[in-house]
DNA sequence: TTGAAAGCGCTACCAA
DNA sequence: TTGGTAGCGCTTTCAA
């Protein structure tokens, strides 16, 4: 086991050829010989022979690794976009490196230097929250690591970016519970000084004005994101003299929260009260009733994201790649909570 | 944008000193003057300076990257796995590599070679489900690369494995139906070719036969793992002459089809009908009543697995090495399915 | 305490 | 079609 591992050196000697010779057939090089291609895959594949691939990075300056990184690993969210990245991009032949950031800005920072140090040719990321000095990743850019950045991103920052369009999620959302035909809508948001939040409630609040109707104030409940909360909130709302017939909560979990509050109050959902959730969590098909919620296209931001840094790391010497900012367009997913009333 | 990087000749030549006594201060070598050392540093931050790993590497011999092989990563358990092995080795200095299997040997193998070639110095896998042959992590041994696996591992190669005890956890869970005060439990299993199915249906015979409990055949039911299946070996459990009156489903799923069985009968849960499911999922604190299961320790199986990895690297020279089973035990979570009856 | 020089394994240029 | 050679950026003896 401590062997030395065979280089092309081992199998220049052993064939009798130049170790230049053994490099080039292994990377097919047009003007070598099909026979000696031939040969030396055969000889490489006796001796054992396992390319090196910091020795062939270091030569070239590519490492072909990218680093993602996103704030927490396990969160579904995040798992499934690091499935989509990996998906695309292993195909492509790259590696790819994940780092957390807890989201911890200061972590976050921390990763990038490690990324830059691996040689990682391109870096995705989903900021921390508190993020908002994008450094880190001029700096990656100054090194010539090519930055896309998904879901949380830095408008500001002039790169490639991944987002979905809360604002139209809300609005879809909003107008599906209306024509459904359900009347006064009560909205339970996490914490509005979180952009995403903030864009779901101006596209609730669009739908009432475009379709003419006032916006109470007391009809949204503004909570942190547990499950307990969305639960309080949802009772708040149901208890007032004229309560909602409608609930349109901006995360899955409040809606869980939220239908446990009414089913204690007696209420039948879909029938008394729609609900509507936010963000297509693992758990919303296997509750009754089913939730019906929007889609963000995890695994798809992940593809997308992947595909603008192969982009770009394709486009490399045409000096002319021009950052761009993707919106997806979520997808409703009526399920049973919010379905049919007219 | 395509100025080169600044390397330590670069350094030495600005402070007018040799490239190796860069490279000592940097790495903080013992015979290099406090005040070099600062100098230096201070000049690597001024020109931007960050270190290459693949030449580090090359010359070393070390890379400082960990492969990580699961069948998919955006799974729950095993995005928590990878979390918790993120945690230990990101910590060490280590960065970790992902890849997917895809549940397909092939692509597992596969996987295997893009890790040799990237000078991966350790490999952290869970197998897929049907890979039975174990010469690509042989192979991974003979280049020196240290193989832990986990979850689902080989138990017949000899390499360190951290699982968990499927038995004992299906002891625990069937002897807490019986202790709630249920007398006759119906079981739901996945496919028994699988181990772990095997493995919890073992144990709850066992229990069986400790207390002196005929085994019945008929309150087994094998299916697959979807919720669909769930319910409806559910229902033709419930439906027989004398239903059982709690159901051990070896999955969270399966538990969760059950349950919608269950409530369309009408039967109350836990109070008529005790349910227990295996692998607390997400969704088991969500859904009504809490779902009681058994905590995997996924994350903790990340966290075994680094450290155990990081021991073996560490022990490197020392040639005694012996590869360990660690086998964990798992916690039943009892949560409202299942609860007081006595 | 510092410097010179060799070399990790590979590729790419130029020459043969 | 093949070989010789230099060098990617770093570490590590050995010498000064």
């Amino acid at each position: 086991m401590k062997k030395r591992k065979p280089t092309i050196v081992d199998i220049a000697n052993y064939m009798g050829i130049s170790p230049s010779a053994v490099s080039k057939a292994m990377s097919n090089h047009p003007r070598m010989s099909e026979k000696t291609k031939k040969e030396v895959a055969k000889v490489a594949e006796q001796l054992g022979y396992q390319r090196n691939n910091m020795a062939t990075g270091l030569r070239k300056g590519k490492s072909g690794l990218i680093g993602v990184i996103v704030p927490y690993i396990h969160v579904n969210f995040f798992s499934t976009a690091i499935k989509g990245i990996e998906d695309v991009l292993g195909q492509a032949g790259y590696s790819i490196v994940i780092g957390q950031s807890k989201d911890e800005t200061n972590k976050e920072v921390a990763q990038v230097d490690v990324f830059l140090n691996a040689q990682v040719e391109g870096i995705i990321a989903s900021i921390a929250s508190n993020t908002k000095d994008s450094s880190h990743f001029i700096k990656a850019l100054a090194n010539g690591v090519k930055v896309v950045l998904f879901d949380r991103t830095i408008p500001e920052l002039d790169v490639d970016q991944i987002m979905i369009d809360d604002f139209d999620a809300a609005t879809k959302a909003t107008k599906h519970l209306f024509d459904q035909g359900y009347g006064k809508i009560g909205l339970i948001s996490g914490p509005l000084e979180l952009l995403p939040y903030k864009r779901r409630l101006d596209g609730y609040k669009a739908v009432l004005a475009q379709t003419g109707r006032e916006f109470d104030e007391n009809l949204i409940v503004e909570t942190d994101i547990s499950l307990e909360s969305g639960k309080k909130a949802a009772a708040q709302l149901m208890d007032r003299k004229n309560p909602p017939d409608a609930l349109f909560c901006l995360s899955d979990v409040l809606a869980l929260g939220a239908m446990n509050a009414v089913r204690e109050r007696g209420k039948k959902m879909p029938e008394e009260v729609g609900i509507m959730g936010f963000s297509n969590e693992n758990f919303t098909t296997y509750v009754s009733p089913s939730l019906s919620t929007v889609d963000q296209f995890s695994e798809q931001m992940g593809n997308h994201a992947a595909k603008a840094i192969l982009n770009q790391l394709r486009a490399e010497e045409s000096h002319n790649h021009v950052p761009s900012k993707q919106v997806l367009s979520p997808k409703l997913l009526i399920r049973e909570s919010s379905k049919i009333r007219k």
